[in-house]
DNA sequence: GTGAAAGCGCTAACAA
DNA sequence: TTGTTAGCGCTTTCAC
């Protein structure tokens, strides 16, 4: 049987709320009983009980981190800046696969009535309706969101982004520009159609002579995409709202024998670790995910300790050129 | 406050001991109470306090997961796979990215003593020396092993995989077959280059007169070991020890101007989502990820029932042959 | 079939 | 500074 608080005690010759304290507060404790604590746990190898702790106190230092698709590789760097943040303040992350479904987001959810996690971060909107009414609930998002949604998000701009993108494209004289967009309903794709369509619109192009197809960002759909693509002819440039569809319309592009990036260039949007490992190297932007799911953990803990909270957390991406753009032919 | 099982038992006019029964074990209950116990739930919106009910059991119906990169696709789908089973039993998943240190290793064993896990299932064999002197903490290890672990595996037979992989290869007129290993103290490897080395044996052909390189399963060290490449003027075909590597060496072979298939085969191992989307799609060895999992919590779950398991759960892996695999150009 | 009561291991008033 | 005591919310004997 492990050792409990009350062996400790009497191997030490105090009383076991002594004990607590020289683990909780060693301030609290004079020093000498400090060290016979001490000595005592290592002696007979005394490890706490969380969950006893935890009953006590109810918390349970536990925050569950709700992805939509645990094999998707975008979410995975997220999860890790939330990790690096949650255990250097003591959290636990559970991590829930809610494989797109909002039944099992529904079971993660779950967790903080029984007390089993403190709060929630939610990697995907794909929520049960009462929950966008407003929640109780401490949560965070992160990436996605609704517009005007009231809980605490960290994203970044993605018209912004979208908009620099596109800038970058004309700058190097593209004048058809296509897309290939998410489901469309989706806040983070509107808000990118709006920076494609506004930058376009500063070129002086019409949103309405590109080619623009609609995927569901997987591989698949990019390369379906590309393939069904109308109105492309001349097109020299594709802006795709995510890696997975650009790697997948540059396959198909390929197999059709348009070359990358001499016949087309492409444009992705996330920086999965694979486009740069693509060929040719993709250029995208950058969404620092890290450090998205670091900031989404403090805005967590603060929101533990009851201190206010930025409501709209923005983080800059960066467009990174690589080899799968380049000047149009002429 | 939330409500606790006191206030339904208020509501319900029964005693606690009886709500409890109703929840856990309703045929020990009569059909009238249960049903009173039901509405007093409902009406209470109570949920059970899981904490206290684990303290009081001393259980805590968790699993950790130690992950040595959270980012590495190839754990992703087994995670699913450990998810759907722990799930299904009742069980969390408490997802540890050991980031390849042994430190973190620790910080996730330590789970177990201090109550917060029941049990530990390691996808990583960087582990404490102590634990692999034998262990008391149920532990289930899949895919990484050491060799006589004592300590339960669920893992494919690398061996046999990489045996055919070669004997494929030799099938469609290869002679020259290359490789590109992992860390040659890993077992995985060891066994692997057996089968490799065994397989080239079996065709009357030589180890020491093929191409060999050692990486360190990343897509860098692929593309660098094929550039650093020596012995490989003739050589047609090129076996690597996961699809990281075999995508970086693709990566590389397409910059010298070596055209995959035509010029030179590779062979991969894993099956990332990966492998089907590169150009051309990568030939490779499935190992199904999902299926690892789901049997690495089986095999936890008979040892949390005191079942006698395996000691070693070896699952079949499959070639795939598709587009970057062709016979030599004579 | 049901209730009373003890107690899982810990922490936090409150006293001393 | 330290000890005494109560109790977090639940389950589980043991009676009835």
């Amino acid at each position: 049987m492990m050792p409990t608080i009350k062996d400790v005690a009497r191997i030490a010759g105090v009383s076991t709320a002594t004990v607590s304290r020289a683990m909780i507060s060693p301030d609290k404790v004079s020093e000498k009983t400090r060290l016979k604590v001490e000595s005592a746990i290592a002696e007979s190898g005394f490890s706490p009980n969380v969950m006893a702790r935890n009953l006590r106190r109810s918390e349970s230092k536990t925050v569950v981190v709700i992805v939509p698709d645990i094999a998707n590789m975008f979410f995975a760097n997220i999860v890790r800046g939330i990790q690096a943040v949650a255990l250097q303040a003591g959290y636990k992350v559970l991590l829930g696969d809610s494989i797109h479904t909002v039944e099992q987001a529904k079971v993660y959810l779950d967790l903080i009535s029984s007390k089993q996690a403190d709060g929630v971060i939610s990697l995907t909107a794909e929520l049960p309706k009462e929950i966008r009414q407003g929640t109780t609930i401490p949560m965070v998002m992160a990436c996605e969101y609704f517009p005007s949604f009231p809980i605490p998000t960290v994203r970044v701009d993605n018209q912004l982004a979208a908009k620099n993108a596109i800038e970058y494209l004309v700058s190097i004289g593209h004048r058809k520009i296509g897309c290939i967009s998410g489901p469309k309903q989706n806040p983070i794709c509107v808000a990118r159609k709006d920076g494609y369509q506004q930058a376009l619109e500063q070129a002086g192009l019409s949103l309405s002579e590109q080619a623009f197809e609609e995927g569901d960002f997987s591989f698949q759909s990019g390369y379906s995409a590309f393939m069904n693509m109308s109105n492309h002819e001349d097109m020299t440039a594709l802006f795709c709202f995510n890696d997975m569809m650009a790697l997948g319309a540059m396959k198909a592009a390929l197999q059709q024998g348009v070359k990358v990036p001499d016949d087309l260039s492409i444009v992705g949007f996330d920086d999965l670790a694979f486009a740069e490992f693509a060929s040719p190297a993709l250029t995208t932007i950058r969404q620092p995910q890290e450090e998205i799911g670091r900031n989404a953990m403090k805005v967590m803990l603060k929101r533990f300790n009851g201190d206010r909270v930025n409501f709209d957390t923005v983080i800059s991406t960066q467009l990174l050129v690589r080899s799968s753009t380049a000047p149009p032919k002429t």
